[in-house]
DNA sequence: GCCGTTTTCGGCCCGACTGTTTTCAGTCG
């Protein structure tokens, strides 16, 4: 294993042993001590001097991919908005940074082809604007407009309660064009002399600096809020008259990473429910309450939570708005309009102004002749269509469905917990089996086992297993996938395990090429069951390694190797793209937890959400099968 | 800037909340 080996190793190693709400704070602790630095998560120098390569992918080709389109598209309308263009021309652009963004398929081909502008939202204008940005690179038309203003203005929108007619005056009337210069400009009394703005401005936005300097505006891990959001559901459901109450938004639609939480409930008197959620444990500061409304920040990673009150005969209507996406909302808004209904967080209105009761969402979608779509599927990414035709799939993989955890760890390598206590942990889960997978000798990094102490292990596990009827540990193992795509056991040992999930932990720096021509050798291998987390990232940490991913799962398919749905909220691996991808093609899935200590067995419920939003049903899903028929199927290799 | 079995021009989602205002503008979702 070489340096940059060593690195790799070490960030997997970290996230592996902080829980997941701790690795940021962890690495901004670190950071703030001079060990760590920007981004990726990798030691400081070993002496002056010594130069360690960055573990992030090689840069040198340069490539303009979904994201970087929508966010310059996203910067376009906002340098719109501070020269003050009409609002409409503004929302284009916006709304075409959110086309690109949730598009299922690559850019490159759609350039190529000239087929940007079957997309909606997408016009002469933005067409031939993201052409020029894919094939060259760069954006004419952008660099004029960014140039007209300073930098830093750009950053001013993201604090809190600042938006573009707000910069705009600061900077004209000010020069203010950073949050430095208007810090400065706040402490110095100057803010307040404007028009528009007061002392309590000026305070605010102070304290809105200091939060952004502490969040950095970053989203949160879905697996970082969720617990959070739950439990404040539940003060939420236990105040005084609440009939209805269901968390709302990106949490509810389990997108990756959420930038806030929404609460929805439905009671005859919103005041106590709003009180209740102010006066909630954690809550650090009340951002407003009003009679309907209340904004709180929490004390745990700035997280700011909304929570909105309304008569219960509002309730279905007002969930489903505040559920999103925005692209989904737009196509239910325009097919509530062909037939003449007027749909808004207010309720559904016949034209003559008349109301039209919505008892729940299954409702709202009923009166549009169309299948309910599940939370995780409104993106405007097909679901529309499907539940048209009536094809939309209606036994998506449920948690209920999962009969057994698979990908758990204990001390046997680097997890936290001995297996006894994996399998008490998941007994009370309610689990049928959990798959015990430590890491292989290769693994030094993380206590990998020799071949001579897998004997042990499983005299354990027997041991255990008669022990603890209810849930039956399977004995597997997560090899290292080497550099030349061999599997790190002799055939010998393989064929004696259970099962077999193979992944890559070390040399992340390979091409396209060689990173492609490893994972196939692998899929070749008659004894790897499951390929586990197929393309390494680290959301907000690590990019993928380099792979045709389509390749690998049209490999996966024909060879009868099973893919990982890996639930671990950093790693989310693979997306949801991909296993929608994976269902078409006929590639069987696993959900997995990816434990190294007790709590990380509920990671199945982000494997789960990440399923779901791939269209992925429960026939799709191995693990939803009692143990032996699981491990039959897993090992019906081709 | 985009879009059209109402339209190639004239629409485009809108209400709550806050802080600034004496009736409203900006921000947010």
């Amino acid at each position: 294993m070489n340096l940059r080996d060593t690195h790799v190793a070490l960030a997997d190693f970290v996230t592996a042993h902080f829980p997941f709400g701790e690795i940021r704070r962890a690495q901004l602790d670190l950071r703030h001590r001079g060990l760590f630095s920007h981004n990726a998560v990798r030691p400081a120098p070993l002496f002056p001097g010594h130069y360690l390569p960055p573990v992030t992918p090689d840069v040198s080709q340069p490539s303009v991919d979904k994201a970087a389109v929508a966010q310059v598209l996203r910067d376009i309308a906002l340098l719109l908005q501070l020269q003050g263009e009409s609002g409409y021309r503004v929302r284009a652009y916006d709304m075409g940074a959110d086309r690109i963004a949730g598009l299922p398929q690559e850019l490159g081909p759609l350039v190529a082809e000239g087929r940007l502008e079957s997309l909606p939202g997408i016009g002469p204008a933005l067409a031939e604007k993201i052409s020029e940005l894919v094939t060259t690179g760069r954006l004419g038309y952008y660099e004029e407009l960014k140039a007209k203003f300073p930098a830093g203005l750009l950053e001013l929108v993201k604090l809190p309660d600042i938006g573009p007619k707000k910069v705009a005056v600061l900077w004209r009337e000010l020069d203010v064009g950073s949050v430095e210069d208007l810090e400065r400009a706040c402490r110095e009394g100057r803010v307040r002399q404007l028009r528009g703005f007061g002392e309590k401005s000026e305070a605010k936005i102070l304290e809105g600096i200091a939060v952004f300097r502490r969040a950095r505006g970053e989203r949160k891990l879905l697996g970082e809020v969720m617990p959070v959001a739950e439990a404040l559901l539940e003060q939420v459901k236990a105040s005084p008259g609440v009939v209805r109450a269901s968390l709302g938004g990106s949490v509810r639609r389990r997108a990756e990473t959420v930038a806030d939480v929404d609460i929805i409930a439905s009671a005859p008197d919103p005041g106590p429910v709003l009180d209740a959620l102010a006066n909630a444990p954690g809550v650090a500061t009340v951002l407003g309450k009003g009679g309907s409304k209340c904004s709180v920040r929490m004390i745990q990673g700035d997280l700011q939570v909304d929570l909105r009150v309304l008569p219960d005969e509002d309730y279905a209507t007002a969930l489903h708005h505040f559920t999103g996406s925005r692209a989904h909302h737009i196509r239910l808004r325009n097919l509530g309009h062909e037939r003449g209904l007027k749909i808004s967080e207010w309720g559904v209105h016949r034209e003559d102004g008349t109301k039209v009761t919505v008892s729940d969402e299954a409702a709202l979608y009923s009166l549009l002749d169309m299948q309910y779509v599940p939370p995780e599927l409104r993106e405007d990414n097909g679901e529309f269509e499907a539940a048209r035709e009536g094809t939309l799939p209606q036994d998506l993989v449920t948690l209920e469905d999962v009969q057994g955890a698979v990908h758990a760890h204990s001390t046997w390598s680097d997890g936290k917990h001995s297996l006894e206590e994996m399998a008490r942990a998941a007994q009370a889960l309610g689990l049928k089996y959990l798959t015990v997978t430590e890491h292989s000798q290769a693994a030094i990094y993380a206590g990998g086992m020799k071949v001579e102490d897998l004997k042990r292990q499983w005299d354990e596990i027997d041991r255990i297993n008669a022990a603890i009827p209810e849930v039956r540990l399977l004995k597997g193992i997560e090899v290292d996938i080497l550099e030349d795509g061999a599997l790190d056991y002799p055939d010998s040992v393989l064929e004696q395990l259970e099962l077999v999930i193979g992944s890559i932990h070390v040399r992340h720096g390979m091409d396209e090429e060689q990173m492609t021509r490893r994972l196939l050798t692998a899929l070749d291998n008659p004894h790897l069951h499951i390929l586990g987390h197929p393309t390494g990232r680290l959301i907000q940490n690590r990019e993928p390694y380099p792979v045709r991913m389509e390749e690998i799962l049209e490999r996966a398919a024909e060879r009868g190797v099973t893919i990982e749905v890996n639930g671990k909220p950093a790693r989310l691996d693979i997306k949801a793209e991909y296993v929608r991808q994976a269902v078409k093609l006929g590639v069987r899935l696993v959900v997995s937890c990816d434990a190294h200590r007790q709590e990380d067995l509920r990671n199945l419920a982000y494997a789960v959400a990440t399923a779901r939003r791939g269209w992925a049903r429960k026939s799709d899903v191995l693990n939803t099968l009692p143990a032996d028929r699981f491990l039959a199927a897993l090992r019906a290799r081709r």
